[in-house]
DNA sequence: AAAATTTTTTTACGCGCGTAAATTTTTTAT
DNA sequence: ATAAAAAATTTACGCGCGTAAAAAAATTTT
């Protein structure tokens, strides 16, 4: 008998004797047969490898095992970081993850959001491109399949929203610059398209208010995804005309600051804590390159484990209430300060 | 007229004003049907918004339009970058690309063979993970889906093997550095779990004979994808203890040397090309990093450009050809040398 | 052992679309 | 205008599975 030629599920059903919706059921849940009937499938599914046409499947169930997610930028290892956690988390609940990535392109995000709707995913996990989001698209998006936003928040969209307290992170750096060492100077593009970005610059002006300090603000040009670019050209152009207000810099996230810091490299300018270093500087998001800078960089670690468990258990919570909770949720991650040689 | 109850292909042909099937044709090939029909069925797609059924479809369809791509490690942006230039280039042909990530697991490889096989996606393109691979479960998947190997080769695996010429990598950085200055010494994993880095070795050592240069060879401990803080850790160790035939270093990828690099900077080594440097560094991939690193890295390029291309459009040579190729194609692009600072 | 309960079987329909064959209509060539 | 070719329509079947209802069988309870 030839193992490989079992065609569907009336086939492989009475090979191992037992009728169609019987072996239906157990794949939808392997525990809703009886005991006996149960082995018998697994022992027959180990001779023959048969699976189900999951085409067919899913063309009849009202919902599929489809878990979408959603990147902005999958370059940026941050990301990549946390897609792996989520997948993980996805598969453990018996389901399977997609994963896709906006590549930081407008159209690219409208086209996924497209794609998954077909998809008929049991629920999407999304971090938004932000400010560049078509809203109105997403939007009608979240209307029709249960959606949970990460990392970066936009107002309204969505069931819940999961990410990391903002202030949380720039009040534990810009508090431990300040009490270490000289006023920190706040170092970010100029219009950041991240929302996160402006909940930094605003948790900044207010920590320094709070320490009755005055704030000083670097803001450099530049557009698109590559931030450590962009931070190394703004840096460079900073640093020659020698328009540092500190000798302190505390960068909106480690992507700029890994430019930043091979500007200061390449101009010869010392960072570090120790006395003979003419600069300090620290950051946010303990970017997976950030213990590799020169020298290692301070930082305010995320709680990537928490984040995407949290999603992923807000979002299966989500589709067992049939996709719509009475309020939006907002679950917030508190940052742990990193402490390496830069500040 | 509600705009959104468009249950099925049947009740559009009905709006539209004709037949299923010919509805069907267009959009199986928007080019199949006349340009009259064409238009009115695009008339009416902008008004009403219907989409056919994916699973429906893929039912029917003995070759579905999905291209599975794999990569061994998504966290690290080399292999980011090659996937949205392989995604990009699928959908070019209309066609849906999947992204999976082995995280550098040989189990998750399998379980995404196994997942992608019961999608029955048109073609595939496979980055194995190299040593680590179930080379068995790999030619199994192979027999059954039309499958080309890009980044790292596995003899006889798959239809078609589309890479990098890793003797003109090697060729170019060893030729360089003896010319400039004294004999470069391989820097590599002692186990390389990749082949790109056991031929990398290989191309190093014929060089060296080619120029009748000793060669020498600095081989450090460490298993698993985390290749900055393998080549960290190695090279503190090597470093501290002076055992380093030459002061030309020429690492078997980025990863490593981005380690390497923080790990002279921590030790106060000056690394560069100038006169008061006391070591040179160079390396292979152009990682995107590598112009970041303190200082910035001298490496030799993949041309990503062209290996996805050339994968994809092997892939769907490969495809019309019916799955088979008579002979197994391998094409290798060479390298192109990046001068920056650090040799 | 009989009754009550749970599980499985039988039967049957429908999902939304691909696709084949024969026919009719429309377009292009003569 | 007529013939030839191309495109669209009509009709019909099948894909592999979910799922509902009624009947039968197996298991558990009394």
């Amino acid at each position: 008998m030839d193992v490989d030629d079992i065609k569907n599920m009336d086939e492989f059903a009475n090979i191992v004797g037992i009728s169609r919706p019987t072996i239906s059921k157990y794949f939808n849940d392997a525990d809703s047969v009886r005991p006996t009937t149960r082995l018998k499938i697994e022992e027959a599914l180990k001779k023959y490898k048969y699976r189900p046409n999951i085409y067919a499947i899913n063309q009849n169930r009202k919902l599929t095992k489809n878990i979408g997610i959603i990147v902005p930028y999958l370059a940026d290892p941050f990301f990549a970081e946390i897609a792996r956690f989520l997948e993980r988390r996805v598969l453990d609940f018996g389901f399977t993850p997609s994963l896709f990535s906006a590549h930081g392109d407008t159209e690219i995000e409208k086209t996924i959001l497209d794609t998954l709707r077909s998809l008929r995913p049991a629920g999407v996990l999304l971090a938004p491109l932000g400010r560049a989001s078509d809203k109105r698209h997403i939007e009608e998006f979240c209307r029709d399949v249960p959606t949970i936003l990460f990392d970066s928040n936009i107002e309204g969209m969505g069931e819940a929203f999961i990410g990391s307290d903002n202030f949380s992170f720039v009040s534990q750096t810009v508090e431990y610059l300040s009490r270490t060492g000289s006023t920190p100077t706040f170092f970010e593009m100029s219009d950041p398209a991240n929302p996160n970005a402006n909940k930094r610059r605003n948790a900044y002006l207010a920590m320094m208010k709070q320490l009755e300090l005055e704030p000083h603000m670097v803001q450099i040009e530049g557009s698109g995804w590559e931030f450590e670019e962009i931070g190394r050209a703004g840096a460079l152009k900073i640093l020659k005309q020698d328009a540092l207000p500190t000798d302190t810099i505390l960068c909106s996230n480690d992507r700029l600051a890994i430019g930043l810091l091979s500007a200061c490299y390449e101009l010869g300018i010392r960072v570090g804590r120790e006395k003979d270093s003419e600069l300090r500087v620290a950051s946010h998001d303990d970017h997976p390159y950030s213990k590799f800078t020169c020298p290692s960089l301070t930082t305010a670690a995320h709680d990537y484990e928490s984040v995407a468990s949290q999603s992923v258990d807000t979002l299966f919570k989500l589709i067992e209430a049939g996709g719509r909770f009475n309020n939006r949720e907002e679950k917030l991650f508190a940052a742990r300060l990193i402490m390496r040689d830069s500040a």
